[in-house]
RNA sequence: GGCCCGUUCGUCUAGGGGUUAGGACGUUAGAUUUUCAUUCUAGAAACAGGGGUUCGAUUCCCCUACGGGCUACCA
């Protein structure tokens, strides 16, 4: 019980949900329920003035969407609530305190301005143990004037007094060891003038007192560990410090830096989870639900974006993902995000799927192109017979609607100039067929078509491309007396005659 | 600028002191498919550079270069 695997996504929310966002979540997950632990979602919403409307609704959607079901959350609660840090606020200002009575934190008084302009006047100006001596803090101000200044209620934050000349260093279960020198590090925010903490200050208290084991986060957070780490051991809780791990970045396919929402709309992709559109700018960022993934093969797509078993397998469910995942096969090195091979993992979970399983969100596909009512047989049939030709869910529309509706343009230039009137009289030939033939199988359909075509004297393969063209309305889709025999004997009438009019 | 992290085909990566450096996406060529896609076959394509260590380094060490991250009362 002591020693149960627990690990925390803890975003803030201010907006969409990053795919880089959605890896940390999988990673989490993966290690957590390998090792039969939980999965805890803490809402880090200490940024009042970055706070969005709906951004954890959001995040909420986008885990369920995933199938990544927290076992502790705002949401489900648990035994170490609240998990929204704006509900916990109360605790942290007792331990930034606390810091400050064993000497290992101060009160600065410094408004955002002073420091702002000591930035514009001192170059790479920083706060930290040289600089600390000319500002106006607890360190500089004589006691009794700082108790005044705290009872007149001046503004003040509490930062970490960084020591000097220390080695601060721990293992990372990724990188190995990491080490810091204590003087780079600046003397951080750890509760703010509005009462709130600081990221630095409310991630060691938060995994302290919802016992987190394990921290994995992304790497552009390596820089600050070494303040995590120090503020684990001036609070006294050393021993219960979780393992930390940090992840390798997702880059922009083409350039320079980690992958924003920016370079999805520039380069025409996706970068969130689910759409979302910024309540205040209205501004919209596509999400891969939207454009047409399956969760299976986002995540699937997202953990080779780092992680691989070591064999050439590429494709995992979930299931398989945790019973394999393993934290010392994660690639250390930042990856460059591909939009092809993303669309590669989706067109395969696709094409291995099941037609009972695509049926709901093909159903929703048609259902968006006011394509309702259809029966479920017929619908799964006509899955099985195009999937292997989608890459996305909205191409099952682009592949199969036509077994719904009629063409209502043709591919002209496809039949036009080898058109002729001995064709035209093949086709009502062949309609009369029909109405008196056999309509049950596609082969005898077919050898009824052939044999046709041999009495007129004419190519079968001229044939071929106009009766596609006349039932699908271009050159694309499934074998052409397949769909005939699925549209059924009178539609395929109906199809060949009017398109014989549009030929004209 | 400073600090930290990284570096195998265009991209995601496997490998690891002696290999024809493997796979996948993409790409090229061909086959199949009387549409397109699928599928299949074949091809081009990589160990950043320099020093060590070693009989032998792509692999281990160091340096350089390059890339990335951080450098807020943002996370």
């Amino acid at each position: 019980m002591e020693n149960k695997i627990r690990v925390r996504f803890a975003p803030s929310p201010t907006g969409g949900l990053h795919i880089g966002g959605v890896r940390t979540i999988l990673f989490n997950y993966l290690f957590a329920k390998q090792n039969k632990g939980e999965f805890i979602l803490r809402i880090e919403d200490t940024d009042q003035a970055r706070f969005v409307e709906g951004a954890e609704e959001y995040i909420v959607n986008c885990l369920k969407w995933c199938g990544i079901t927290p076992d502790e959350s705002p949401q489900v609660g648990g035994n170490f609530g609240p998990y929204r840090q704006s509900e916990r606020k109360a605790d942290y200002r007792k331990y930034a305190e606390e810091l400050v009575k064993a000497g290992y934190a101060y009160y600065a008084f410094d408004t955002t301005e002073e420091l702002e302009s000591k930035r514009q006047v001192i170059e790479n100006f920083r706060y930290d143990h040289q600089t600390r001596k000319l500002l106006r803090n607890s360190l500089t101000i004589p006691h009794e004037a700082v108790e005044n200044l705290i009872k007149e209620g001046a503004p003040h934050v509490i930062r970490i007094k960084m020591p000097s000349d220390e080695n601060i260093s721990f293992i990372d279960l990724i990188r190995g060891h990491v080490s810091f020198n204590s003087n780079e590090v600046d003397d951080k925010v750890l509760l703010k003038a509005d009462g709130m903490p600081t990221y630095h200050l409310a991630v060691v208290v938060d995994d302290y007192l919802m016992k987190i084991s394990h921290a994995f986060r992304g790497e552009e957070w390596l820089p600050s560990s070494p303040v995590h780490i120090l503020l684990w051991k001036y609070l006294g809780w050393e021993d219960d410090m979780p393992k930390w791990a940090h992840l390798p970045l997702i880059l922009k396919p083409d350039g320079h830096g980690k992958l924003s929402k920016r370079d999805g709309q520039r380069l025409g992709f996706p970068v969130y989870a689910i759409n979302w559109i910024d309540p205040i700018t209205k501004e919209k960022a596509d999400g891969f639900k939207d454009v047409g993934f399956l969760p299976e093969a986002f995540l699937n797509m997202l953990a080779m974006l780092g992680w691989n078993d070591g064999t050439d397998q590429e494709i995992f469910s979930l299931e398989e993902m945790i019973s394999k995942f393993s934290l010392d096969r994660i690639h250390k090195g930042g990856a460059k995000f591909d939009y092809e091979k993303a669309k590669w993992y989706n067109a395969e979970w696709i094409k291995r799927s099941d037609a009972s399983y695509l049926l709901p969100y093909v159903k929703e596909v048609f259902e968006k192109h006011e394509i309702v009512d259809i029966p479920e047989d017929y619908l799964l049939s006509i899955i099985d017979m195009v999937k292997e030709r989608c890459i996305l869910l909205p191409d099952f529309y682009e592949q199969a609607a036509f077994f719904f509706k009629a063409p209502q343009a043709y591919d002209i230039n496809a039949v036009k100039p080898k058109w002729n009137t001995e064709k035209v009289e093949f086709f009502e030939a062949f309609i009369q067929n029909l109405k008196l033939g056999n309509f049950e199988n596609s082969a005898v359909l077919e050898q009824n078509f052939k044999t046709l075509a041999t009495e007129k004297n004419i190519k079968v393969g001229e044939l071929m491309l106009p009766f596609r063209i006349m039932l699908v309305g271009g050159k694309f889709g499934p074998q052409v007396f397949d769909i005939a025999t699925k549209i059924g004997k009178e539609e395929t009438i109906n199809r060949i005659e009017k398109a014989i009019e549009a030929f004209k």
